[in-house]
DNA sequence: CCGAACATGTAACCTGTTACATGATTAC
DNA sequence: GTAATCATGTAACAGGTTACATGTTCGG
């Protein structure tokens, strides 16, 4: 079994040309929809290990500063199916920090709801704004990470205003009872 | 500042009256919305860090085995609206797997990414049917939860049965060519 | 020639998981 | 009385982050 940042660094030298664990970091860096930071303390060691379970094999380059040219192995290539195809893990709930807090909004009281939300709103606009700018110029495998990133944007919007439709009818309803 | 898991365990105290450990941890299990496994070497641990943290008191009762009842201290409110209100937290992209593993599926061929394309498609439905009658019987905060959950899944299953659709019209230009 | 970008790596730290260890209470 | 549930905790391990440390290549 590979973790998940495994698989997306699998991912990453097998299907993004991302050839050195240097560019896969930052791919993971510039990627406005990974949740990893491509951290060197996390990169250099997992494809240490990947290259120890035999999934990676690292080329020497002929540059003095030692840039190892990545490749998967066959064993790499079918690790990566494996872990692309496993359903159970494919439709696990991921860590959703919006999805954590929402909850917690509903207790606060009306009018404290309402900044957030409308502040959350304007945010989450941004947010794809950005997605969408990055999205232009993208290879295949990075643009549907991004179009997705897009649409939970976009869940999260419709979440919001919706949200700050009930306010406004709960505001409202408050002020006619007065 | 506090960790996801720490936000997630002051709601639980604060919101959702599960004060002890033991409690927490089986809402974080038995909770299909929540990312977290509620593992005793987390939650112990992390209760411990948030009661040197003066966010939470601990109160024992007088029973033989040591149950601790828990409640969040002012500062405990305080540090949880915070952490509610962090809009560049809410709006972060969390750990998603269908999300990293979408773009690889494009990469297969047509008949294998049809059959993977439905075998996920039954299973979300699945997932979907259990949030939903999980749903019935929660308070309001894992109401929420749950809701975010489903949706998050609905969103999963439109893009999955586009999938199949367009892979549905790729096959019949295939076999018009032929 | 000098700064930005390329490239590799380690060490200290934090926080999660699994597995282990123990005991009390309750329902049948 | 005994099995399930309630309750607390630790130890070994795994895999991330931040910060540190080093050296190369390239563009202006």
């Amino acid at each position: 079994m590979i973790t998940e940042l495994e698989g997306a660094i699998l991912t990453e030298i097998g299907y993004r040309q991302k050839r050195t664990a240097f560019k896969v970091r930052q791919a993971f860096k510039n990627s406005p929809s990974s949740y990893w930071q491509g951290s060197a303390g996390s990169v250099y060691p997992a494809i240490k290990r990947l290259i120890e379970k035999n999934l990676i094999l690292a080329s020497a380059s002929n540059d003095a500063r030692g840039t190892q040219s990545l490749q998967l192995t066959d064993d790499g290539h079918a690790a990566l199916t494996d872990w692309a195809m496993d359903i159970p893990a494919c439709i696990a709930m991921g860590a959703d920090p919006f999805r954590l807090r929402a909850g917690l909004w509903q207790a606060m009281d009306v009018s404290a709801q309402m900044k957030h939300a409308e502040r959350l709103a304007v945010s989450i606009e941004q947010a794809i704004c950005l997605l969408e700018n990055y999205l232009n110029n993208q290879d295949q495998y990075e643009a549907v990470q991004a179009k997705l990133a897009i649409e939970l944007q976009q869940l999260r919007l419709n979440w919001t205003k919706r949200r700050i439709e009930e306010l406004h009818a709960l505001k409202r309803n408050q002020i006619s009872a007065n």
